[in-house]
DNA sequence: CCCTTTACCTAGCGGTCGCTACAGAAAGGA
DNA sequence: TCCTTTCTGTAGCGACCGCTAGGTAAAGGG
């Protein structure tokens, strides 16, 4: 409480916390929540049950852990994608187009995490978090168009919250497809006839 | 072997087979393969273990019975939009259209249970099992496009793998937002923004 | 009536689940 | 050197998993 940072005393770790965290993603992103039991964590973290435990408090806590972690190494194309392009049209074309690439990425289990990893859940709060985080980048999506709508990059009548739940329905479609063995081609092929049905100037057909 | 039909020996079954099997259809609809135990099972059935073995084998075979009757009675209007409709398109319109309806029916649990009731199983057979159905699916899609290519309905360039996919790849983004939440209406603009996308006179773009 | 056949109920099997008590090992502070 | 602190490994807790043995109840056949 005093001083900071009191520099470790007792024994130190034995493991690399980092590695162990990303050995717990993969696990859970190519199985789940629920079907990732503590003994797989345990053979793939490379250490026992109480290191876990004492490492990262319980199941919950790790999975926790790991979410936070994947949303800023492997879904922070989207956001950056939303941030840097100029249009929402570029934006979600950009951002189901490197989804396309990223879901079917070989470094890695195939699909987003997010939208599988909670699917059957019986644990609710689980469920809810993921259900949560979706919810979240639906609003930005719908954010970004109503700012081109405001801005007039997008026909007036645009209906935003629409246009987002749309383009989060291919995107959670496609994590689908890419789990249930679609290559990067596919995806990109998909993503290209999706983006057809943009409102791409501001005489179009509304909605 | 002889005489056929040996008209019940024994003591009779003391429940309706059919409505135990639409009980279980609707707790694996709900909850999916793995998060629902053999003692949900017997709880929203009304039955005994023992009984449950006796009349449907083990846990995979009630749930095969279970994925096959939904089929038929759940999963039955796309086989119908695509046979009784004129058009590739207006089939799939259509499935869409009714998918909305259907995902959200509070006479049952939201979503299709062949797109996520295996969504992170374990049990490697019933995870193929549903994928399978899956790509059968979009086989149909393929298939009933490829007539319209064929016939000039569609221009002919039309890649009519790509656009099943996406057409699948919306349905299944449908399912998971119904299940997160999403109102029939919500669905239903979902659909008109996706069928934008679709080539409609055979001067289109192609892909 | 008794016998056979089939279904039901109670109880519990071996296995796995998430999690932890406990004792030993490895570091710093006195 | 000894103590405190922290981590590690073994071993196992109670709860639940899918599933079933064994005894009893309810039907038809003789």
């Amino acid at each position: 409480m005093t001083a900071m940072a009191t520099r470790q005393r007792g024994r130190p770790r034995s493991f690399d916390r980092e590695k162990a965290l990303h050995e717990a993603t993969m696990a859970f992103w190519e199985h789940g929540y629920e079907a990732t039991s503590i003994a797989d964590l345990t053979r793939v973290m490379g250490i026992g049950a109480p290191s876990l435990y004492a490492a990262f408090g319980d199941k919950k806590a790790l999975f926790g852990e790991v979410v936070e972690s994947y949303a800023g190494r492997y879904g922070d194309f989207g956001r950056r994608a939303l941030a840097e392009e100029g249009t929402a049209r570029a934006a979600i074309g950009r951002l189901l187009g490197e989804a396309a690439v990223e879901y079917t990425d070989p470094e890695h289990p195939r699909g987003c995490l997010m939208i599988s990893a909670a699917a059957n859940c019986t644990a609710a709060d689980v469920r809810a978090a993921l259900r949560e985080r979706r919810e979240a980048g639906l609003a930005a999506f719908e954010s970004r168009i109503g700012a081109d709508v405001a801005s007039g990059a997008l026909p007036p009548g645009t209906d935003a919250r629409t246009l987002a739940r749309y383009a989060g329905a291919v995107l959670q479609g496609m994590s689908q497809q890419a789990r249930d063995g679609a290559s990067a081609d596919e995806l990109a092929k998909v993503v290209e006839v999706a983006m057809r049905a943009w409102p791409d100037r501001p005489a179009g057909r509304g909605a």
